[in-house]
DNA sequence: GTGGTTCACTAAATCGATTTAGTAACAGAC
DNA sequence: GTCTGTTACTAAATCGATTTAGTGAACCAC
């Protein structure tokens, strides 16, 4: 980056101002002059200093992520990736980049939104993981920082958000699993701190409650693997064990079918299970998982899109909420044991300890 | 940021660049000065504007990664989350940050590049995946960028590389299954363009040689599940199937062992399989998956590290080599079959055709 | 007391673009 | 011929920091 827009100025004959207006696209140069100026540029091989760009223009031309995980779990969510690769599909089209931040302590995320924000490093941010209560709200007005959320906060936020109608799929799961014959359907939900967990286990509520079930078999786990194993753990060693589980992931899902097997139980035979994400793995599974597969990369065009409206102020400010994810039904969900039908606790169960995995 | 140098400059009754010497810790101001300096920066809240100080500096105080890798696909690799973790602990130390940006059709890796390059976006890159015949290195000879490679290329590359010795995770992984008595042992390998493909292919060969066993059971595949199913079906459609498989992943692991699994095989039993990369699924695969694990975490701290020292001026140019990766053993793996032992074909076998998942 | 040196600080240049204000040339109207 | 208006362009200001050159003042040496 040798190549200034002086050395074309000067190699064109011309004035810096004539360089910027040919190069824009503005008037103020006849077309032959803005031809020759156009010429030499490309001759130099001449790109306008974004550097130079940004503190004139007071844009960083970057939007931010940050993603708040503990470092050793992020590579088992298979959100992420997916959900950046569609932030970039919007970005490639415009002038701008993804600046990345990983807060794996807790209380880092706080300082990593500062970091983006302070030097102006990045002209807004699309908040992930939102949860009930979110703090970074508040947080990202002081800054001044413009944002986009994944789930509209419970607190009052003037960013727009870009929602999953992931209720959809769960309820989707749910009438699956009763028109399989199951009447004892639990869910280990993720922490209920985000909407996501919360609105997943209100989903599984609402379709047991228009279905006339009980919706007590809830276990609460953190969308890791042994959460998912714990909570499973928890469920299968009541009286009134579940015959089957809704997960609010795949991963957990996945681990509480391991922890079912290795306990003697077998999948779909005396418990069915259903995850969430539709993981590449879980069609490999033994059995094969059913799941729900929603549209990460459509999320993160999406949610790009809106954040750079909202910047050039095309934005009408409305929230966007996108098509439902679908059920996709495989071997790990069947017919509900016959000898489970009288949902009569005890009688022909074995008991299921919950010391270890 | 509306604050600027200048208004704390004037509040605090001293030219601006008192302000900058007094901020940056460099003598030419008395102690109480710079003192007062600092307190009324504190009060106003001023952070120096980063595209001020990156014009003035020629600095874009941000490293690049440029992943290529078909959007379905990303989701499916532990390997990147985990890695970008990593060079996020070393960044959050300076006053650097990452811009990732995602090609995903082939052909728009160069033009990531590109991006970063052209306006001064990054101050370097890391290249992941690297491959044999790297065309890469020569781009970014020719932009000037600085770079540290995973693996070094089979091109002269100037760029100095951190290469993980996955070798030895292989090596070992080899040994296991030949102490359990396998003679037949496959090897389900990634695109061998990569490095990390060819590698991995080498230390099998290499292990089985040493033991004086045939390297002739190897497929290619892509580091995919179908890849891993396809190049898992035309080995144990051969009349001297393996009685194990040494996979270069372990989702194409996964999905090996589920075709194995649903084509009758019993795993171990029948047959024994090893993935690489330790994901969080594997350990509840069923069976749990024997498997190798690499240290990506560290893999990335490393190499932001390097880079940084290089743009610094203080790396000695030298390549780093990481530990050694650690074999998992879990249940995919256990003693040859008895009737397999003594090597002839057919015998009691049963066939396998390759025909459908 | 003159010359030299250090210290603390300011004024101004600089990075590379965009943008504003200004100017020269020319055309058309009257 | 003068006035107005448009066109095509240049010169200079600007963004916010760092850095260089320069300026008084104090201090020391001889």
């Amino acid at each position: 980056m040798a190549v200034t827009i002086s050395d074309v100025a000067s190699a064109a004959g011309v004035s810096k101002g004539a360089v910027s207006l040919a190069l824009n696209g503005h008037a103020g140069v006849g077309d032959q002059t803005r031809q020759r100026i156009l010429d030499t540029a490309k001759t130099l091989g001449w790109t306008p200093s974004l550097r130079a760009k940004s503190l004139r223009s007071a844009k960083a031309y970057a939007l931010g992520l940050v993603i708040a995980r503990e470092a050793k779990l992020l590579g088992s969510d298979p959100f992420f990736p997916a959900f950046i690769a569609g932030v970039e599909t919007t970005l490639e089209k415009h002038e701008y980049t993804l600046v990345l931040t990983v807060a794996t302590e807790p209380g880092a995320e706080e300082r990593c939104y500062r970091k983006l924000a302070d030097g102006g490093r990045v002209d807004g941010v699309i908040l992930t993981d939102v949860r009930h209560d979110d703090s970074r709200i508040a947080l990202l007005r002081r800054l001044g920082l413009p944002a986009v959320t994944l789930s509209r906060p419970a607190v009052p936020s003037p960013f727009p958000a870009v929602c999953m109608d992931d209720a959809a799929g769960i309820t989707a799961a749910v009438e699956h699993l009763i028109s399989l014959g199951h009447t004892r359907i639990a869910h280990v939900g993720g922490a209920q701190v985000y909407i996501h967990g919360r609105s997943r286990r209100r989903a599984w509520e609402s379709a047991l409650s228009a279905a006339g079930l009980a919706t007590d078999l809830f276990a609460e786990a953190d969308f890791t693997a042994p959460g998912g194993v714990a909570a499973t753990a928890r469920l299968l060693a009541r009286k009134d064990r579940p015959t089957a589980i809704v997960y609010a992931n795949d991963l957990m899902a996945t681990a509480g079918q391991s922890y079912a097997q290795t306990h003697g139980l077998n999948v779909p035979a005396d418990l069915s299970i259903t995850g969430y994400d539709n993981a590449q793995f879980a069609r490999y599974l033994n059995p094969p998982l059913t799941t729900i597969a929603a549209d990460p990369l459509a999320w993160g065009r999406q949610a790009a899109a809106m954040l750079l409206a909202q910047l050039d102020g095309t934005h009408d400010g409305g929230d966007l909420v996108l098509g439902p994810p679908r059920l996709v039904l495989r071997g790990s969900t069947g017919a509900v044991p016959p000898h489970a039908v009288p949902a009569v606790a005890g009688g022909r169960y074995q008991h299921i300890s919950t010391a270890g995995t």
